[in-house]
DNA sequence: CACTTGACCTGTCCGC
DNA sequence: TGCGGACAGGTCAAGT
């Protein structure tokens, strides 16, 4: 389930692999969800057209092209982007730590190739995920460019301007208000769990029981583990892999994620419990996170 | 407007 | 062994 750590580890590895490569070719395999009811745009924007950029906002892939067309790409829960160059269809192989097999596979459900003979892959399992073309300078008024929040990692982003935005919601849960998009970007259930852990707040708590010196910790706490993230690649629940196939290596500094009946890092005693909270599965540890209802 | 729930999907896991 | 059902979660639409 791709957060911004995974975005990012994305974004990173489509701008070192597809920047200044032009598109040859659209393979579409499935038009639901890909593209939909854009098929005359795809042959006119994109075919022919040179990656200028690849940006992100929130959890949202932005992939400027030449033509001054921006390719969208939300993968959802298991969307995936894999890349693989010329030189692994001349017997190259992938590298050993790489989960690529024969693509496409049957959750393919576009590839580009490139004019060099490179191919970008994009999969979805459970076809939640899209691809859109939108005109470049008309992406600020996508609407959910719109309204979503400020990007955590941006040293401009200060609990000035995050606090009021929580505070919004004020009879929700700390949980719903952080997984909102349009209260903070790109925190998912994932880096949800790790930074109320971290900052010793129950995901239950409401907005309201919530005090300001709380919310200034949590952001600390969710760039922190946002930081850590980036650093090792993202997290490989079951589905992730980067833009060369690699699985992120951050669960195994998690502290709470999937860690249910295992020892607190801080409370050697105490066993992780999952609970629900906002809808989604949440992990905490009962000693560290006290609801404070 | 704020908030919650259901829908979208399909592979995996559990109990019978 | 097979089958049914719960579960996984990002976002939006529809409901309260």
């Amino acid at each position: 389930m791709p957060e911004l750590p995974e975005v990012e580890t994305i974004r990173r590895g489509l701008q070192k692999r597809i920047v200044h490569k032009r598109i040859a070719q659209c393979i579409n395999y499935a038009s639901k969800k890909s593209f939909p009811n854009q098929a005359e745009q795809v042959t006119a924007f994109m075919i022919g057209a040179e990656v200028v950029a690849v940006h992100r906002r929130a959890k949202l892939l932005l992939v400027e092209l030449s033509s001054l067309y921006t390719v969208m790409i939300h993968l959802k829960m298991t969307g995936q982007l894999v890349y693989v160059d010329v030189a692994e269809h001349w017997g190259g192989g992938h590298p050993s730590d790489s989960l690529i097999h024969e693509l496409p596979d049957t959750t393919t459900r576009e590839t580009l190739v490139f004019t060099d003979g490179s191919q970008l892959f994009f999969n979805d399992l459970r076809k939640f995920g899209w691809m859109k073309l939108c005109p470049t300078a008309e992406l600020p008024a996508v609407s959910f460019l719109q309204t979503v929040g400020p990007e955590p990692l941006d040293p401009t982003t200060v609990p000035g301007m995050v606090i009021p935005r929580i505070r919004r919601h004020n009879k929700t849960t700390i949980k719903a208000a952080i997984l909102n998009q349009s209260v903070i970007a790109g925190v998912g259930n994932i880096y949800a769990d790790e930074s109320l852990w971290m900052a010793r707040i129950h995901p239950a708590t409401r907005v309201e029981n919530v005090t300001d010196e709380q919310i200034i910790n949590w952001l600390s706490c969710v760039k922190q583990v946002m930081k850590l993230s980036i650093e090792q690649g993202g997290s490989t629940d079951k589905n992730y892999i980067d833009v060369d196939g690699k699985r992120g290596n951050y669960l195994a500094f998690a502290h709470v994620f999937r860690r249910e009946g295992l020892p607190c890092s801080r409370h050697p005693g105490v066993l992780i419990e999952k609970i629900r909270v906002a809808g989604r599965g949440t992990h905490i540890c009962p000693v560290c996170q006290v609801l404070v209802p």
